[in-house]
DNA sequence: AACGTCACG
DNA sequence: ACGTACGTGACGTTA
């Protein structure tokens, strides 16, 4: 296997990456050598010693020429990097490595040059580099790869041509393509305004190129992107020109010349010892020392499917079978047919098949009569009948706090596998990872949690995706051209005012104007400069005319930008939206919703209600919605058995209002609306680890008199101190808390050293106890109303934590509502029961 | 990639 | 002395 790095990129990213303060006792900075030096030795821990060439930036770009404002945004080389410069050069012929560069041009085209001439010699090329559009330098064969820097310096994820479709939606050679559209904001390289990673993916695979696109721009949805591709369209080709790495340099190296390094240790030595990079050289004489003894990297177990098709699978019988896709397959020439290809793989108790096919429903289809173990099986498109494991939410229950689930990191965790293989090899291991984690839930009580609740959700989530919600998108358009006017004039008004145009949406250039323009008073500071978040300018509202405009902007154009563009491009042929459940996502178990995200939905401020106005129901049908009443204030009195806040629910009062009698000590009457919102405040922030000094910045009243709110509180409901206090002591006692149906969260952040830390530990638990038991209960209601709606046409099609949405015939609204507000209340009948409100509308707005 | 900001529960 | 209320996803800017 040959390496090519790109040094350019890797340098830059471990600069960035890590502190300034890396430096030698001389005061010399080395953070950019140490990174980059780390790289180098992770890779032979990994991958051994290679033949390897490194490739640099040379001279003037020759792209100066075709994009005058080319990296034009790039600040110079800070001068802290330029330091570091001279070292690498030697670093690199210390292991044994080629350095590689053409005056002229930039690494990536010395790559790219590299890489084809390997693949035209049958050698087989991993590429390692931080660049993104080295992605298009992957091929078909499996001979060129992409290893990419993941998070940090030396995590990095290798890709293959399905590992770049899984991530981007579109094979390599399109790269350029998608970055034409999209554009790369830090190479300075345009693309076209509003089109995004997602937009520039599906208008790739719907017409096949930019070039396409650009041809038949009619047949783009949504007026303003259409206008704006016409518009851009140069910048796109240029974009795409700029996107498209040079791979015919006329470079003078002899790939075949090139041998695997050997590593001159007593330069290696010297360099190391010169930058004092003390644990890169003492890892690196470690497995230096380890090869030389002869351990060769462990040799991969083979796979040898049997090849079959659909049909061929009814002869297996009815046994439990794990299977894997690998999706999509874009066949040669047919770019993104209507149903991308799968190539699948199954386990069975005996043996490894694989084969290739048309969709995931199919397959599913073919395998209705075995007991099925996926690994995400939502994702299939349809759901089999008998999921009997999914291993994606085995290892959410196991660990519901992991950043992601993919396959071959939970494989690669238990020493399974490792690099990208094929469908058959996800199968078999699909299946030995059940296995495992079948034992692990056994053993941590989520057996039920998962057979019962979690497994059932699967199908019932995947309807409620393929249903839809209706959106009115001329109502919507409407909003928005009326925003889009207002948000002009202010955008005048603003930079009258402020005496200059400015980018109102940095951060930094507003807090410039604010604070040391204009002189306004500075609140809380962030990481990089003075917070001007909403609460700040609230609080500085008074001094300046220029900050109720500001203001009134962020709310406009957030609102904007987040729903009233998005939302029309993303609906079906019928104006529906489809988004997204996830389900493994929370660490306290609740769901979340993506693509788009319609769990976010403005309901608080005037414009937001005429957005969520918009939400409709198809005509004819009816929206019912149901929502817990302060489901998560029932959980809490319920699990502390706190008689006085189960006495409120009991008696039905309003929460707050009783609270606040309660807190402030004052009869019922004499509460107004204002009490009523602070012990609001007390009631969720107590839900959620509140201190005094949260509480006094949030009611802008001294800590002292927060300080007695919060006491006095306590004392009113003694045994929520008992149970938050019983709550941690668990936690640290076990190591990790479990609500209502047995979920589990670790919270590792009691034993960190550091007592923020702790704190923070502290208030996940108590949370995780109340958020999650709340986040069990509406699961369950969701299975079981599922299964009460089978003999209607009503279907769920929504759920926003505490609130469930159905859409159905006008006609059986009566029976939906009832059927739905029982089936909630039956969740977890308690005493006091969960109390349900239920509305019925022709758009979300009406119906609540 | 990280940060800041803001939409929701 | 230090930070200060939990859980998400989306967007824009900047390094």
């Amino acid at each position: 296997m040959l390496y090519l790095i790109d040094g350019n990129s890797l340098v830059y990213r471990a600069f960035f990456a890590l502190p300034e303060a890396i430096a030698t006792s001389r005061g010399e900075p080395t953070n950019a050598i140490f990174g980059f030096a780390s790289m180098l030795v992770k890779l032979i821990t990994d991958h051994g010693v290679e033949p390897t060439v490194v490739a640099w930036d040379a001279g003037s770009s020759g792209r100066d020429e075709l994009y005058d404002q080319y990296k034009a945004g790039r600040r110079s080389r800070p001068d802290l990097l330029r330091e570091q410069w001279p070292a690498f050069d030697p670093l690199v012929e210390a292991f044994g490595y080629r350095n590689a560069r053409l005056e002229g041009y930039e690494a990536d085209d010395v790559i790219a040059t590299l890489a084809e001439r390997a693949r035209t010699q049958g050698i087989p090329v991993t590429i390692v580099t931080g660049d993104r559009d080295a992605f298009q330098l992957v091929d078909e064969a499996g001979l060129v790869r992409v290893m990419a820097t993941a998070r940090g310096i030396t995590e990095t994820k290798l890709y293959d041509r399905d590992t770049v479709i899984e991530r981007y939606g579109i094979p390599p050679e399109l790269i350029p393509d998608f970055y034409g559209l999209k554009g790369d904001t830090s190479d300075n390289i345009p693309g076209i305004p509003g089109i995004g990673e997602k937009t520039a993916a599906e208008l790739l695979q719907r017409f096949g190129s930019l070039e396409a696109i650009l041809d038949r721009v009619d047949e783009v949805s949504g007026e303003k992107r259409r206008e704006n591709v016409r518009l851009h369209r140069d910048d796109a080709v240029v974009s795409k020109q700029l996107a498209t790495m040079r791979r015919d340099l006329p470079l003078e190296l002899d790939l075949a010349a090139i041998n695997a390094g050997e590593p001159d240790m007593t330069a290696i030595r010297d360099t190391f010892r010169r930058f004092e990079l003390r644990d890169p050289l003492r890892r690196l004489e470690e497995v230096i020392g380890e090869i030389g003894a002869g351990g060769a990297p462990a040799a991969r177990e083979t796979v040898r499917p049997r090849t079959v098709t659909l049909g061929q699978l009814a002869a297996l019988g009815d046994g439990e079978l794990a299977v894997a896709v690998r999706e999509p397959m874009v066949p040669e020439g047919a770019l993104f047919a209507d149903s991308p290809a799968l190539s699948f793989g199954v386990a069975t108790a005996t043996e490894v098949l694989s084969g290739e096919m048309g969709e995931g429903p199919e397959l599913v289809g073919a395998l209705a009569t075995h007991p099925l173990v996926v690994h995400d099986a939502k994702s299939l498109g349809s759901v089999p009948r008998q999921l009997a494991h999914d291993t994606m939410l085995g290892a959410y229950l196991l660990d519901p706090a992991r950043r992601g689930y993919p396959l071959h990191e939970l494989l690669e965790d238990r020493g399974l596998a490792a690099e990208p293989d094929g469908a058959p090899a996800d199968a078999l291991l699909t299946k030995r990872l059940a296995e495992l984690q079948r034992a692990e839930l056994a053993a941590s009580g989520l057996e039920e949690l998962l057979r019962e609740v979690e497994l059932p959700l699967v199908s019932v989530l995947r309807e409620m995706e393929l249903a839809g919600v209706g959106l009115d998108v001329p109502q919507l358009a409407e909003v928005g051209t009326r925003v889009n006017e207002e948000i002009e004039k202010l955008e005048r008004a603003i930079y009258a005012v402020a005496g200059e145009e400015f980018v109102i949406g940095s951060p930094q250039q507003l807090g410039a104007i604010l604070f040391e323009k204009l002189g306004l008073s500075r609140k809380r500071r962030g990481k990089t400069g003075f917070s001007t978040d909403a609460r700040v300018l609230q609080a500085i509202r008074s001094e300046h005319e220029i900050i109720p405009m500001v203001e009134r902007w962020r709310e406009l154009s957030t609102l904007i930008k987040t729903y009233l563009e998005p939302l029309p491009v993303l609906v079906d042929a019928q104006s529906r939206l489809h988004t997204t459940f996830l389900q493994t996502v929370a660490a306290t178990g609740r769901l979340s919703s993506t693509n788009p995200n319609l769990q976010n939905i403005p309901i608080r401020t005037p414009l937001g209600r005429e957005i969520r106005r918009c939400i409709v129901a198809a005509p004819g049908n009816v929206l019912v919605c149901a929502d817990y009443s302060q489901i998560e204030l029932r959980v809490l009195a319920q699990i502390a058995d706190e008689p006085v806040l189960k006495q409120i629910f009991r008696a039905g009062e309003d929460v707050h209002t009783a609270t606040a009698c309660q807190v402030f000590q004052v009869e019922p009457g004499e509460i107004d609306a204002g009490m009523r919102s602070k012990a609001k405040m007390i009631n969720y922030g107590i839900a959620y680890g509140l201190t005094d000094f949260g509480l006094a910045d949030r009611l802008q009243i001294p800590r002292e008199e927060a300080a007695v709110f919060i006491a006095t509180y306590f004392e009113r409901f003694p045994k929520v101190r008992e149970f938050i206090d019983s709550t941690i002591a668990q936690a640290i006692e076990q190591g990790y808390v479990t609500t209502l149906l047995g979920r589990r969260r670790p919270i590792p952040e009691l034993r960190a050293r550091n007592r923020q830390q702790q704190a923070l530990g502290e208030r996940l638990a108590v949370n995780t106890v109340i958020q999650g038991t709340a986040a069990d209960i509406i699961k369950v209601a969701m299975v079981r109303v599922h299964a009460a709606l089978a003999g209607v046409r009503s279907r769920l099609i929504l759920q926003i934590h505490d609130e469930l949405m159905i859409e159905g015939p006008a006609e059986e609204a009566d029976e939906v509502r009832s059927l739905l507000t029982t089936e909630m209340v039956r969740a977890w009948e308690l005493d006091p029961p969960l109390g349900v409100d239920v509305g019925v509308g022709e758009n979300w707005l009406d119906a609540k």
